[in-house]
DNA sequence: TTAACTGCAAATCTTTTGCACAATC
DNA sequence: GATTGTGCAAAAGATTTGCAGTTAA
């Protein structure tokens, strides 16, 4: 693979950013830098980091797909208030257990969804 | 909320299958019997069912909804070689435990998805 | 009768892709 | 110089929606 300017920026933007953000917030900040950056190279660009695993991908039912830089095992939260996706500390090796246990199929990997309201909304909302 | 015909055959063929139809598979097979059937309608009777909780939606990133009959607590695997959707029998209890144990957030429901190969495809595979 | 439901088509939203040009090695 | 990567626009796929007509209560 070679250097690419973009993907570069792609990846710093999103290694320095905790938010999640989706592929459109994600060209949208980096036009400021690089104005002629186009949506369809970021989801390509997205698309290869998720691929050689310097990012992850976060997926919401009937939102876009978010992006993470934080490798390590957690989990996610979607807050159906302020639509924020959050990182939840779920023991990976409680969870990974419970998955493994399941007979017969070869599991690769899973994804828990946490649906709800995030600490400040709950808040507010009470 | 008023009788209707096609709710109620979309509800049946749900509940009739175990293979986690989309709505564009459900639209399909209930043409045979209803041959004016709209995927609009499917759509949005899917939608209805699913909040008035006689089927449940199962999402996979990527992939069209598919959709449940089963309303008792378990988790899915989506096979990556044959992309069928299948039940996985695990324990409620448990992960709820690790899922409420998170601080602060109020959290509503959640879903546990695993990716990987089926019991099938795994012993192809081999 | 009237309000909910349907069929149809068009619109929406996210993501991918084809192609000509630009940048990297 | 050969390829990979980019910008742009068009396409694709899933789902929603507007509207005029139909059906249940």
């Amino acid at each position: 693979m070679r250097y690419s300017h973009q993907r570069e920026l792609i990846l710093k933007e999103v290694l320095s950013r905790s938010d999640h953000p989706t592929a459109e917030q994600i060209c949208t900040s980096l036009r400021a830098v690089c104005p002629r950056l186009s949506l369809g190279t970021v989801y390509r660009d997205l698309n290869t980091l998720v691929e050689i695993g310097k990012i992850r991908r976060v997926s919401i039912p009937g939102e876009a797909d978010r992006f993470d830089g934080e490798l390590g095992s957690h989990q996610h939260m979607f807050c159906r208030k302020c639509r924020s996706v959050i990182s939840l500390p779920i023991p990976a090796d409680q969870l990974e257990r419970l998955v493994m246990a399941c007979p017969d199929v070869k599991i690769e990997k899973y994804a828990l969804t946490v649906f709800g309201l995030c600490a400040d909304c709950a808040k507010s909302e009470a």
